[in-house]
DNA sequence: ACATTTCAGTACCGTACGGTACGGTTCGGC
DNA sequence: GCCGAACCGTACCGTACGGTACTGAAATGT
């Protein structure tokens, strides 16, 4: 199952990885102490160092970890009429709620965002530019090939995106990033992403064509 | 200037947080060693413990001595017209932003998600409840005035102000709670606000009324 | 004037963690 | 069969921090 470079890291690595990311997941930052890591990964601290650095460099390698796993389904966008753009908008959305939601991203970003205080926050720039910038670039292309279609009309993929984006997550993610349990009507991650697209779509309505088919307002 | 009955600490103790809210904000969390406020205050350590149990307690104080001065401007509205009601929306568009980018709301909203992974998170309670309710309950009563009046509509105020966080916020707060220097088109909070108003009360269009004054769409 | 409380300042203790050093074992190359 | 590298496991060190104990001074009440 490694068609994935994963990242420069080797296979033990990689594994030493996985154990340390488990246990930041379910016990929080502090329970990431290097003797932890070394006894759930049954490796020895001296490794641990000779590959990582030090603690922070270990966090960073998690993080990169992590980042190498998330995935982005191409987008690849032929020609795509209004159902299948709205549907492939939703189904963005949708994912990005479940990511978001995620216990693994859930820890990660508060670990990033308890180091944002200090040495130009390497972690949340990491963060930053390997997992929500990958995600916003599949979603400006698929706003662009919308665009092009004609279904939607925008100046800047960029702002569209940020619109995009605050009309799926809200306040939802710093809601659950301050411990609060998502409410029921969080988990309709669907009907959220279906909301989000309606409003998105409304605020974007495509230039007027010649042959103007768009019924209403 | 005491109108403001602050919290419920003495002003002895009100300064104490004072100082330790000073060393959080430009320091991070590390930097709140109880020897480090205990000097930068001026108070031994006892009454440090003493006043707020133990470090967590201190932690909490701090929250709320902080959250004590959220002022609502109480949004008393009488009878507003529609320019009034969006100048009053944008106002509080602006105001959100300018706390959220503050470097207080930062320092304790990272120390609260960095909490949050344990003990059922009361700071991060504490920052949602006396913070970001108290907030939402003011800009949900300037809504139903809106409603009230004809300008916008909706079913659920909550609901409702969702969005408008979504569209004022959008990825911003997390941005720079990862740590990344405001951008440039972040800086312009008037600009913002004005947007994502506009974009809000698109999406909230009035009901019809009968003699239809509302020319477009 | 004296007793009591409060608090600043400091010294102290236990511990937990980051980081290092070392002995023993496995494994690949020659 | 030998050598060296990688590595596990563990023991170890220094330090920094949370929390407590003690002392002496200021303040407050009687």
């Amino acid at each position: 199952m490694p068609p994935v470079p994963d990242s420069d890291f080797t296979p033990r690595q990689n594994e030493v990885l996985a154990s340390a990311l488990r246990l930041v997941v379910d016990g929080g930052e502090k329970a990431l102490t290097t003797s932890a890591v070394a006894r759930a990964a049954n490796c020895s601290k001296e490794s641990l160092y000779r590959w990582f650095g030090d603690r922070d460099g270990l966090l960073a390698a998690i993080v990169a970890h992590q980042a190498a796993k998330v995935r982005v389904p191409s987008e690849s966008a032929g020609a795509l009429d209004l159902a299948e753009f709205r549907s492939r908008l939703a189904t963005f959305a949708e994912d990005l709620l479940t990511v978001l939601a995620g216990d693994t991203s859930l820890a990660l970003n508060r670990i990033a965002i308890a180091h944002a205080s200090r040495h130009g926050a390497p972690l949340g720039r990491l963060l930053l530019e390997r997992g929500r910038e990958r995600i916003a670039t599949r979603a400006r292309t698929l706003l662009e090939a919308g665009r092009d279609q004609g279904h939607i009309d925008f100046q800047d993929a960029t702002e569209a995106y940020r619109t995009l984006y605050g009309l799926i997550i809200r306040d939802a993610h710093g809601r659950w990033l301050l411990g609060q349990p998502p409410l029921e009507e969080d988990a309709d991650f669907a009907g959220q992403a279906r909301r989000a697209v309606d409003q998105f779509i409304a605020l974007h309505p495509p230039l007027p064509r010649n042959n103007a088919r768009q019924g209403r307002s």
